[in-house]
DNA sequence: GCTATGATGAGAACCGGTATCAGGTCCCAC
DNA sequence: GTGGGACCTGATACCGGTTCTCATCATAGC
């Protein structure tokens, strides 16, 4: 666990956080727009050496049309006769390695979805009855409340908080109706 | 997702959000003693209906000794011919459901660890370098801080809150040592 | 254009987890 | 105690997601 490094036959980069957007914690207050994003992600690739090549472009397009978190077969449907599935995997591989997407593993497939220094800072509502996850946006004094709980409980024992997550499990609005009419 | 129901050619029981004490959020102050949880558990494997067989004792205890939430393999590991895996994977799943255990999807294997009602509320400092996760209690003034944030949160958007996960993502003090002392 | 290196595509291999099913165990009624 | 039904176990086959392998292709730099 300890370098992050994987290779998957294909191009071997850094573990996420040694990039200092990352690490700094910092992502902008509203998301860029989806050329800027596209903008962002090349910069970073050029950085680390790695092409911005036709099937790359393909994989970040499909995800910036999603408008949630998809796992490599989501975007194989997508992109079938496009890029095959193998590639798809490097490819979030290459991606996640580089800060780029961050992976959610959970029940069945791990899900991907953009990092928060391209979307912006966010928790999240998980239903347990439906599974759905709604992204949420706090209000900058919610999270400035957060924030100073967070650098307190981590000073305390010598932790170096990166990041935190502050997500929220409980019964979605339409669920909980749909549980009170059936009974 | 909907019925949250498995059987795996074995029990089948209410997933574990059908359970009052999971619901309620509420969780003992100070955690209980081994045979306490041994107890606990008998009570409600029997409210379910589940018997408090050999294999299920051996497994529970395994993850009692265990000081960290842990796999089915490492569960195998430990009790090598005398639970086949088959069955530790089977009981998982049946105390899973019965909201004893928790599973945590990550990297690599599901872990469990013993659910909240058992073992207190807490929360988690995740090491990006070693993967290792400490547990943390906070005050009680920190939790009350917290709750309202949820409650915030989850009102405005119609949502039951039933529980929060408030975990802080960075470099453990071991890891932030190690990475100095070696640039 | 040539060459070194990186990236791709197809499919096999791997691995965690689940299903199947025969056989064993336990509980309860008689 | 014994017979029957429900539950549980153990061995193993199977499945789906992911990664690896390797031949081939593309691109940047000379």
């Amino acid at each position: 666990m300890r370098t992050g490094i994987r290779s998957h036959g294909g191009t071997t980069v850094a573990p996420a956080w040694h990039h200092p957007q990352e690490t700094a914690g910092k992502s902008p207050e509203t998301p860029m727009a989806t050329s800027q994003i596209e903008q962002q992600v090349m910069l970073r690739l050029s950085s680390a050496e790695v092409r911005f090549t036709k099937g790359r472009r393909l994989v970040l397009e499909a995800i910036l049309r999603s408008d949630s978190r998809c796992s490599a077969r989501d975007l194989y449907k997508d992109l079938e006769d496009e890029v095959p599935l193998s590639s798809i995997y490097r490819t979030l591989t290459t991606m996640s390695d580089l800060g780029i997407v961050v992976p959610h593993h959970g029940t069945g497939a791990i899900r991907y979805e953009l990092a928060e220094w391209l979307v912006g800072h966010h928790h999240h509502l998980i239903c347990r009855s439906c599974g759905n996850i709604e992204d949420i946006k706090l209000t900058e004094h919610t999270e400035s409340i957060i924030d100073g709980l967070v650098s307190t409980a981590a000073e305390e024992r010598g932790f170096i908080a990166a990041n935190h997550y502050f997500d929220i499990d409980g019964v979605c609005a339409s669920c909980a109706r749909a549980d009170n009419s059936t009974g």
